[in-house]
RNA sequence: GCCGAAGUGGUGGAAUUGGUAGACACGCUAGACUUAGGAUCUAGUGUCGCGAGACGUGAAGGUUCAAGUCCUUUCUUCGGUACCA
């Protein structure tokens, strides 16, 4: 008999079985219910990391709980494989981002498999497969037929040196990170895919994913930025030209002293042309457009601006007012021009203020009276009109409307909403993506590529340019093309490739048929295995990824391909994994091995023994080196070990805190069950675990013990089913096993003995998903053959989980006094009675009438006896 | 600034609809066993107090027979987001 639990010979020889009777290989069963959880797919950096185990364990133990629940479940794993790290790794490595990221996947696939997850391997994928990519170009042409995608110009973040296209995340304080030239913003050619189509579907739906955590959906809400106002047209003076504006605040109109427009507005520039204005607001557009326009950058910059040297007509009291173009005005939101009202909003008030313009207060707050020469911010709330001709006196609130209406009849405005939400832009100027099919021709523009020539294959063979570039352009063989439409020999192929989320906007329906060769899925695989019933992953992705799911499933919806919109039912954002820091003096940021524990209990750094200063809880990144290596818990503890505390830890949507001391308690619990175990097959012969009502048992202990027994797999289930607690659910089969050892084997009898063996039975079953080898393992030892996964889930008897006696709780004017234990089924009267009589309760109330007296007989029993 | 979440022992965390606060675990203390143990077992462990007892869920109020849980105000931390007109 081992004496305790061998991770490295019995994981090893479960995993193997596993494959060898392809215990996780699933195909369409109509005669099971189905259920689809899915865990993001990774990116393959190379390793998997703490995080990944953490969201892979969570998903492998609901997978196990509903197999053996006698769902028929799609638990597939595949590789996020295009993206930038590969490029950078194939320029620091002098290799090829097709290689690395190959090798990556091989190493990755072996850690998954060392973790015993339950995937059908079978059903693997990769990204940057043609088999896979090819059908997302499918979709892309197909889109382009029905104009869900466009072509625009727009502006990149772009590194002169490096001749390459920058992502937002490669800007550092407005410089390139790999040489630290300042970024510009280019302006180039591309491709869209038209979201915003769809942002009121996308919204009003977030109110309809009740398995979604609100924080998810609010976020999306927010992302998608629903405004109702009003679009109101200003007369340009002395042309015949209308500038449009959107405004939340249509009330305030008569307030409207200048106009802003965006520096990137194209009036910009037709305005100030020959005017004295030009050359100061060509300088002004110059200085803007080196800006960063992102969340630091703004806090950077101060408001201004630069007249134009045009005005436009007040459509509301036909003044002229000037108009500016301002850095404050984004030309992506609205109409990129807004009409400034001082008095109402604090960013025109600041503006007013230092250009010396005017500042009628329109809007008065009940009971006060502004003056715009000497209020010191803007009044953006509520209150009733003045200055604003025959409206003056109205409700703001009910101005809104009215005036627009006004407006709407003299043709100039009408109530509009606006959305923040923005096409999803897709070119990206990068290598290790899927190609765009469209071929562009001098005559004929942009042409699809006919779907017969799809793939259009990224050719693997080629090199990243030294500083980064893509080297798509560079490649004869695969830039040239013939055009499609007229034959011309000179025509261009489009060399960027998409972004890759375009991937993961739709890999969850291709795992459902991962080898289908007839198009992006099929059809009836989707229909038995789709939408995903749990989605697990990082919040990290609760817009984009998600979002652009949601944008593709409603695409494919249009399409007539699929018959639902949402792709996953249920959403679970697992809390990141985090530890404290280490630093020395000295050396800086330590890992965890670098500090060494001294006698005293101190750390120190193992360099220069200097103290290590202990810092604060933080989510593990390899920059502050506050991790720990999947590989070495495998090493130590195995794989069982490591999943067992991940879940014991912390509830998931928690963060959890990694301690190495919490992982040694999981550790001494998985053996304590095996010893006990052992222990029972060496004491227990020939007995079968008992069966039947806790009634039929004679002995108190047996009794107890058997409704203890039926608790836990009450509460187990429960956990694992309603809310996915796991860390209670493994706290209720400790107190289980915590019962048992109280128990001396030695002396018990065959009655008490069965019931152990019960217990014991279903311990095992319990745990199974959670600690999978080691159950098998210990399944085996018991004599039953399979896996365990193809048991059944216990069930508890309704008829054994209560006991015969409750506690009775007694206090006194709220307060606990005393208790004592009575049979369950007593009358009040009869409890009443006996906390009276209660020796400790009448010290208490002494010869005192009880003024009221309360008697709950819930989950506890209770009495509060009011004096 | 705005939106969201969370504050409970030395630590991670438990506590259906308000009903014994601190389950379970870590750590710590004492003891047992052992050639040894970072193995294992037993007991103890919210704070104050010799004690009876009092006090305790970020803070302050409130509702209630009864509040970690409900209401009001407030503080802190974390996450998201941002010249969004």
């Amino acid at each position: 008999m081992e004496e305790r639990y061998h991770p490295e010979l019995v994981e090893p020889k479960w995993q193997a079985y596993w494959k060898e009777n392809q215990v996780f290989k699933v195909r369409e069963d109509t005669s099971k219910e189905k259920y689809y959880l899915l865990e993001m797919f990774p990116y393959p950096s190379g390793k998997i990391h703490i995080g990944h185990v953490r969201n892979y364990t969570i998903g492998d133990v609901v997978v196990r709980y509903k197999r053996m629940k006698g769902f028929n479940v799609l638990h597939p794993m595949g590789w996020d494989a295009f993206g930038m790290p590969a490029e950078n790794a194939a320029i620091d490595n002098n290799t090829h981002p097709a290689a690395w990221t190959y090798e990556n996947i091989s190493a990755m696939r072996e850690q998954l498999k060392k973790m015993g997850f339950s995937y059908d391997w079978d059903r693997e994928l990769a990204t940057c497969r043609p088999e896979y990519y090819k059908w997302e170009q499918w979709l892309f042409l197909k889109m382009l037929e029905k104009k869900m995608a466009y072509r625009k110009e727009s502006y990149v973040n772009w590194c002169e040196k490096c001749q390459t296209v920058l992502a937002n995340e490669q800007v550092e304080q407005d410089k390139c990170w790999r040489c630290s030239k300042t970024v510009q913003q280019k302006k180039l050619w591309q491709w869209y895919f038209k979201i915003t189509d769809y942002a009121e579907d996308l919204l009003v739906h977030c109110d309809k994913l009740p398995g979604w955590p609100d924080k998810v959906t609010v976020m999306q809400k927010n992302w998608i930025g629903k405004s109702i106002g009003s679009a109101l047209k200003f007369k340009i003076d002395g042309k015949n030209e209308d500038i449009e504006v959107f405004t939340t605040r249509p009330d305030t109109i008569f307030g409207a002293t200048f106009m802003c427009l965006a520096p990137e507005h194209p009036l910009v520039e037709t305005l100030s042309r020959g005017t004295k204005q030009e050359d100061q607001v060509t300088a002004f557009v110059q200085k803007v457009s080196s800006q960063e326009r992102s969340a630091e950058g703004i806090e950077k910059y101060e408001k201004e601006g630069v007249f134009t040297g045009a005005f436009c007509i007040n459509p509301a009291t036909l003044e002229k007012v000037p108009v500016y173009t301002a850095n404050f005005v984004l030309m992506e939101y609205g109409t990129g021009a807004i009409m400034s009202v001082p008095a109402g909003d604090q960013r025109d008030f600041d503006f007013a203020r230092k250009y010396g313009l005017e500042i009628r207060v329109v809007v008065q707050p009940e009971g006060d009276t502004l003056d715009g020469t000497t209020m010191e911010e803007a009044y953006t709330g509520d209150g009733f009109m003045v200055n604003s001709g025959e409206f003056n006196g109205l409700d703001n609130k009910k101005a809104m409307d009215v005036m627009t209406n006004w407006l709407e009849k003299k043709g100039r405005g009408q109530k509009t909403i606006s959305y923040r939400l923005r096409d999803w832009g897709i070119s990206r100027q990068r290598y290790w993506g899927a190609p765009i099919p469209v071929i562009h021709c001098p005559d004929c523009g942009a042409v699809p590529v006919p779907k017969s020539d799809l793939p259009i294959k990224l050719p693997e063979d080629a090199n990243i340019l030294e500083k980064g570039g893509s080297p798509l352009p560079t490649l004869d063989f695969f830039a040239k093309a013939t055009c499609p439409e007229c034959g011309r020999k000179d025509a261009k192929r489009d060399t960027d490739t998409m972004d890759t989320f375009v991937e993961s906007s739709w890999y969850y329906l291709r795992y459902c048929s991962p080898r289908y060769e007839g198009g992006m899925f099929d059809h009836d695989a989707v229909k038995y295995w789709a939408p995903v019933d749990q989605y697990i992953g990082g919040v990290e992705h609760a817009v984009l990824h998600l979002l652009y799911s949601r944008y593709f499933m409603r695409v494919l919806h249009a399409l007539g391909m699929i018959d639902f919109k949402e792709p996953f039912t249920r959403l679970l954002t697992q809390g990141m994994v985090c530890k404290e820091t280490m630093t020395c003096p000295d050396h800086g940021y330590l890992f965890p091995e670098e500090a060494l524990k001294e006698d005293k209990g101190n750390l120190v750094c193992t360099k220069c023994k200097k103290d290590v200063e202990v810092g604060r809880v933080i989510k593990m990144s390899k920059s502050k080196k506050n991790v720990v290596d999947p590989n070495e818990l495998l090493e130590k503890y195995g794989a069982d070990v490591t999943r067992l505390f991940c879940l014991f830890a912390a509830p998931p949507e928690r963060d959890l805190e990694w301690s190495e001391d919490g992982v040694e308690g999981s550790h001494r619990f998985a053996n304590r069950v095996w010893r006990f175990a052992m222990e029972c097959l060496e004491k227990i012969d020939g007995l079968k675990p008992f069966k039947g009502a806790a009634s039929d048992l004679s002995s108190k202990q047996a009794k107890d013990l058997y409704i203890k027994a039926n608790q836990t797999i009450q509460k187990v289930t429960d956990d694992i089913d309603k809310s996915f607690h796991f860390n209670t659910a493994i706290s209720a089969v400790m107190e289980l096993v915590n019962v048992l050892y109280s128990i001396d084997l030695d002396s018990a009898d065959d009655e008490l003995k069965k019931v152990i063996l019960f217990s014991l039975e279903n311990i095992i079953l319990l745990l199974s998903p959670i600690l999978p080898h080691f159950c098998e393992e210990l399944f085996e030892k018991l004599g039953r053959t399979g896996s365990i996964i193809e048991q059944p889930w216990p069930e508890y008897r309704k008829d054994s989980i209560k006991t015969d006696e409750v506690i009775v709780v007694v206090q006194v004017n709220g307060k606990l006094r005393s208790k004592f234990t009575i049979d369950a089924g007593v009358e009040e009267a009869i409890i009443k009675e006996k906390a009276l009589a209660d020796e400790k309760i009448l010290k208490y109330v002494g010869d005192k009438k009880p003024k009221k007296i309360i008697i709950i007989r819930k989950k506890q029993t209770l009495i509060n006896i009011v004096v």
